[in-house]
DNA sequence: TGTACATCAGTGAACGCGCGTTCACTGATGTAC
DNA sequence: TGTACATCAGTGAACGCGCGTTCACTGATGTAC
């Protein structure tokens, strides 16, 4: 909307299935996934309550389309905390827990929509591509760790990976939801070094 | 409902606001959080669906009342699995983690109600003091842990309570999101088994 | 280059639905005397 | 022990609301000739 303020209001919109996927996640932020209306995103897109429909079919085809952005930002706000962090393989794997809480963090409804809800279709092709290209860069990081640790039993492996996943989401689930209060009163730089040393405790055998 | 079957319809039900609860847990369980309404619970009561008014207000008196329930519930099935298990302190922790993956399964609606949703006056004094509780039970048998590996530096501590607490939180969160593959096809006690190994990966400082 | 026409994107009014809330009521209970 | 009355719990009709869906429509676009 504000983005062409000074466009003539044509009849066709141009851009409205890309437009309808930015205005549904201001919609989620602002409202909750519990809260989320087809017709509030039209709304605020600008746009008649019907037009969606021409889109995404309904409310699960566009939710299908939000979580399918939101994974590949989940990676993108991994690649950004490895890219600042030292490159040996456990501190890579600490930076991708953090990537991930931020992320939580930045956009919680998304995340809630993307792990916890059944309100999108998982069965979608785009969106099971993006959810398994974020996990198989988190196995691909367990992996390397594992391989420097010198464990070799696949078995133990697997658990490792289901055990970094459940740290890293447990963690996001619980500092979005306001749960771990002694993390409430630092400051960021010292909030970023507890929320390191709690996926240390769970990530590395030391 | 069925409990009384022979009782005569009587204006006054007796003992609505238990029942009330009740209901509302069956009606979560059934329709789950997003999809849940007070019309919904009165029915299933046998109630008009303005009576609930009288006892808890609105929506979220309910919800609240429930979610202490919940609490109470979580406490319970930690019980169950640390009797269970043997006495030394990792094998209580590792019992613990079970709990809360065992309840979140028998429960999810009612998990994410808990800890996911804003649904709940989280500053109800019965809410509260019901979380508390089962955080104060967590903290204790990390304690225990921390004690018998000679670890005594208070921020290790909690640092470790908090990784624990998340690892048993994302890892039942994603149990009951059916996001562990590796777990699906096995068998019961086989499935125990990986779960205590992930858990145990974790937790355990070897 | 110009015209006709099919197709597509978006409109806006109308629909039925379930929801929470309100309100005057009625039946039951308990207490004062 | 009996009566009157206040209080409380539950009823059921009515309300306005926002929702998703439907549908006949209209304006724009692109393609065939």
């Amino acid at each position: 909307m504000s983005d062409e303020p000074a466009s003539p209001r044509r009849y066709h919109h141009g851009n409205l299935r890309e437009a309808l996927v930015h205005s549904a996640e201001a919609e989620l932020q602002e409202h909750g996934l519990e809260q989320f209306s087809l017709r509030g995103v039209a709304k605020r897109a600008g746009v008649s309550h019907a037009a969606p429909a021409h889109h995404f079919g309904d409310t699960t085809g566009l939710l299908t389309a939000l979580a399918t952005v939101g994974f590949e930002r989940l990676v993108a706000f991994k690649d950004r905390e490895q890219a600042a962090a030292v490159a040996d393989s456990v501190s890579q794997l600490v930076a991708a827990g953090l990537g991930y809480v931020a992320f939580a963090e930045a956009h919680p409804a998304l995340f809630h929509l993307m792990f916890t809800s059944r309100r999108p279709d998982f069965a979608d092709p785009a969106l099971c591509a993006a959810g398994e290209t974020a996990y198989r860069l988190l196995v691909e990081d367990v992996r390397r760790v594992a391989a420097d640790a010198g464990i070799e039993d696949e078995g133990a492996v697997e658990a490792r990976i289901a055990a970094t996943w459940a740290l890293a989401h447990g963690l996001a689930d619980l500092v979005i939801a306001g749960r771990l209060r002694h993390l409430d009163g630092a400051a960021a730089k010292d909030r970023r070094q507890r929320l390191s040393a709690i996926l240390l405790c769970g990530l590395a055998k030391l």
